[in-house]
DNA sequence: CCAGATAAATTGACGGATCAACCAATGCAA
DNA sequence: TTGCATTGGTTGATCCGTCAATTTATCTGG
């Protein structure tokens, strides 16, 4: 919980001073990984670590900032597609090369073997916790 | 992230059936180690993952609760001390056994050294995170 | 065709984290 | 001892995360 915390600090250092939160910059690049097709509400919960409601919320923030654009689907009027906007693109130009670094930097006391190893336990971690919580 | 996440997760689904989260289960848990002499409102901050300003508002719906007591210091005026409650130390007694449970069963999917590795290698992370954000 | 189940998304309510600003008490130095 | 910096704690504002409930739309079995 520590580590996590730290990590997220470090990331929010960087990303805070664009005017976003580490959330809202998640959504941005999942958006912009999605493209021209654009993304449903619930597509992007489910992308991230978050859990469904407070997307929307998000999303509501993003809109208000004029990154993120949002219509109601024709096929299927329950969904409503996402997609990142030219702003939200150039934005994401000028935090992408810092916060890769940040990642590299965070990781430099670790060699590549190590880093696999605690790859693998926190994933065999997630494992057992995903039985523990029923999947 | 993800690892933290679910582990917030297995601990939260213990701790909410008893009306409590789990900030306030590990206030609660640092005061019964403060004992008789209680702690000031800051030093249970130091003892968290959680910054200063969040404490007070923490401690304001603990003591709603009768679950803890507060009380300025006559010796430094600036201090507030805080105590656990019996009310508090009895729904303790309850949440004990479980939550210790669900930590051995988290982590029974790896042997004792493959924890030493995983807690040493997250402690080097900390390390260059440490600095990375100035101490 | 239509009643009920299910799915996508939203809203309200509340707890928690963080930042900035603030107040009161204390410490300290000239 | 008075003025100023520091410390302990609180408050306001904003965002995030989660739960429960709700709305609207789609699907499906009889």
């Amino acid at each position: 919980m520590r580590t996590a915390d730290l990590i997220q600090r470090n990331y929010h250092r960087i990303v805070e001073p664009h005017g976003l939160t580490i959330q809202q910059y998640n959504v941005l690049r999942i958006l912009r990984g999605a493209g021209e097709a654009g993304l449903p509400t619930l597509d992007i919960g489910e992308r991230m670590i978050e859990q469904t409601p407070g997307i929307t919320r998000l999303l509501d923030r993003l809109e208000v900032k004029k990154m993120v654009r949002r219509q109601r689907s024709e096929r299927d009027r329950r969904q409503v597609f996402c997609w990142i906007t030219p702003v939200g693109l150039r934005l994401l130009e000028d935090i992408d090369t810092p916060i890769d670094q940040a990642g590299i930097d965070a990781f430099s006391g670790l060699d590549e073997s190590e880093v696999r190893s605690l790859i693998l336990k926190l994933e065999r971690l997630r494992q057992t916790l995903g039985t523990l919580l029923g999947e």
